[in-house]
DNA sequence: GCCGTTTTCGGCCCGACTGTTTTCAGTCG
């Protein structure tokens, strides 16, 4: 039983609570303790057998003891006697947009409901309109977010949501009246995948760029819109939400609507602590007096706080970090020299090396690492140690071509099923970089696949361990590993883990990649650019690494092309 | 249910929008 499972069970107990009609900081203390434990750094097991289990924040002697019966016996009671009372699909009925703890509660103990198709049905026979408290609208708005449910199915990738927000960004820049439009919510904090699209922006008149807004030809429906907010539905299913209020309020509005929500909850809990309430119209005093923000800045600094970058806004110890002063200076893609992870038309690529080198040129780097696959994956054609060899001679040529520029001579080795290596030392000991990854054989059981890519690390010339859990976001989980075991494997070798730029991957994600940088693993970002133009989605990398606390000197490619050679050859560990 | 640089009890995060209301509850972000 992993954390993720134990939290899980709280934050069902959560949600049936809620459903019951629980006090509702009963519920929440539920939730933030399953939060903590599902992103503890360390196993609840290990917690456990220690006794430490109250050193999580929000976990107290209820909590504790309820974590220590699951532990003992497998199972909960009380949770078992809520599963009882309450279905497994009530819960589900949470899901539904605009349907609430209070709704359910009504569908379920006066109509019986307990199905999201049960719900669809009862509302086409209009049932839902005589509950107390709801009327044919109320009916209609559920039927909608049924569909939406079918519809739009979950979060978009990054990638995906950014050059559409980009559009109604400068959409809305056409609209006179606005002033600093900008994207917040969830898209600011480049979280891999964002739910939806929330803008900003300042205005004398905000109801001019709320009709603006609404009116835009990208708009399929209008879901609300009042004074300061509005929230469409485009042609393409993403909602966007637009928040609008005068320029004076524009740092408090900035800092509530980027979030998060635990973030924000923290900050109002640190404000509420110094006397003040905050809200995106700034800090209320006790006298009832509000002062506004004009600037982030001024937020934090009221509750003395440095300034805290976007993509560490997760609740995750970064308050604690600004009031003392030890927040991270973080990456930036200016610091990135080269590419790590690229391939060419020798496997799966599309372009030539040279047009993959001078593609990185553009990008102001330094050197490019090509890394076709090696033979074992033999749908992405690759390679026989022979045609390695050709490719070499390509790679010198491209050099003399291009100097100062490097095309570093690099390998994405497949780590078989077994365990082995793709190739044998004497042909790896020849290559530049060494990255070596996992894409056969995903489904093993948690010790075969730990092996693999522990085995791997041992090998001396193996430098990095590409896309480590396999994760493909919104398409399949990583796969089972014992993530402990491989930080502290690639710590003791010296192998780098990397951070894969692909925006279906992010792989290591923020959380992994904070942990391996606390074991002191270095992280190696790689576009894995499959043509020239891939090469861009390093900005995807940066900003995971990012999200991961990395600083410069925790990356691997901030260095030269000398410097890193020197690394390398250098040997590990 | 948790927690303490005012507290071991009494707090615990804030406001807009909608619908069904005659003054507010529910949901969402």
């Amino acid at each position: 039983m992993d954390n993720g499972d134990i939290a899980q069970v709280f934050f069902d107990i959560a949600d049936m609570l809620e459903i019951k009609g629980d006090d509702w900081y009963r519920v929440r203390a539920y939730r933030r303790a399953a939060d903590a434990m599902a992103h503890y750094p360390e196993e609840l097991t290990t917690l456990w057998e220690e006794d430490r289990l109250e050193e999580i924040p929000g976990v107290g002697k209820a909590i504790a003891g309820k974590v220590d019966e699951i532990l003992h016996t497998g199972r909960l009671e009380f949770y078992e006697r809520l599963k009882s009372e309450i279905p497994d699909g009530v819960v589900s009925l949470l899901g539904i947009p605009g349907v609430g703890p209070k709704t359910v509660h009504r569908l379920y103990m006066e109509l019986g409901l307990v199905s999201i198709p049960d719900v669809e049905a009862a509302a086409r026979q209009h049932k839902l309109r005589h509950l107390k408290g709801l009327g044919p609208k109320s009916e209609q708005r559920i039927l909608q977010g049924i569909e939406m449910l079918h519809r739009i199915s979950g979060r978009h990738l990054l990638a995906t949501a950014l050059p559409v927000a980009e559009e109604i960004v400068e959409a809305l820049r056409e609209c006179p009246a606005a002033k600093g439009v900008t994207p917040a919510g969830s898209l600011r904090r480049c979280a891999p995948t964002v739910g939806d699209i929330d803008i900003l922006a300042a205005s004398a008149s905000p109801q001019e760029v709320i009709d603006h807004f609404v009116s835009l030809a990208q708009v399929y429906e209008v879901r609300s819109q009042g004074d300061t907010k509005a929230t469409v539905i485009l042609d393409r299913g993403l909602q966007v939400d637009l928040m609008v209020l005068e320029e004076g309020h524009y740092g408090s509005l900035l800092q509530h609507f980027t979030g998060s929500k635990d973030h924000n909850a923290a900050l109002r809990g640190l404000a509420r602590r110094q006397g003040l309430s905050l809200s995106e119209y700034g800090f209320q005093h006790e006298d009832g007096s509000v002062t506004p923000c004009a600037t982030e800045e001024e937020v934090y600094s009221t509750l003395g706080l440095d300034w805290i970058p976007p993509e560490l806004r997760e609740a995750r110890g970064e308050l604690e970090a600004a009031r003392e002063g030890r927040l991270p200076s973080l990456i930036t893609e200016r610091d990135i020299r080269g590419d790590l992870h690229a391939h060419s038309i020798y496997s799966d690529g599309a372009d030539t090396i040279e047009e993959m080198a001078r593609a990185a040129m553009a990008h102001g780097y330094e050197y490019i690492v090509i890394t076709d696959h090696s033979q074992g994956l033999g749908v992405a054609g690759g390679l026989a140690p022979e045609e390695l060899a050709r490719q070499r001679q390509e790679i010198s040529a491209a050099n003399e071509k291009l100097a100062p520029f490097r095309v570093l001579a690099g390998t994405e080795l497949e780590i078989r099923t077994d365990g082995a290596l793709d190739y044998p030392d004497e042909v790896l000991a020849a290559l530049d970089v060494v990255v070596a990854a996992v894409h056969l054989g995903l489904h093993q059981d948690e010790e075969k696949m730990t092996g693999r890519i522990v085995a791997a690390m041992r090998n001396p010339h193996v430098d990095i361990i590409a896309h480590p859990t396999g994760r493909l976001l919104g398409q399949r989980e990583g796969v089972a590993l014992d993530f402990e075991a491989v930080v502290s494997e690639a710590a003791r070798t010296g192998t780098m883990l990397e951070i894969n730029a692909q925006p279906s991957r992010l792989d290591l994600g923020g959380e992994l990649a904070r942990r391996a940088i606390e074991q002191g693993v270095m992280l190696a970002l790689g576009s894995d650019a499959h043509h020239a133009e891939g090469l861009g989605v390093m900005r995807f990398g940066v900003v995971t690494a990012r999200r991961g606390w990395a600083e410069p000197a925790n990356v691997v490619n901030t260095l030269s092309c000398e410097e890193l050679l020197a690394k390398l050859k250098g040997g590990k560990g």
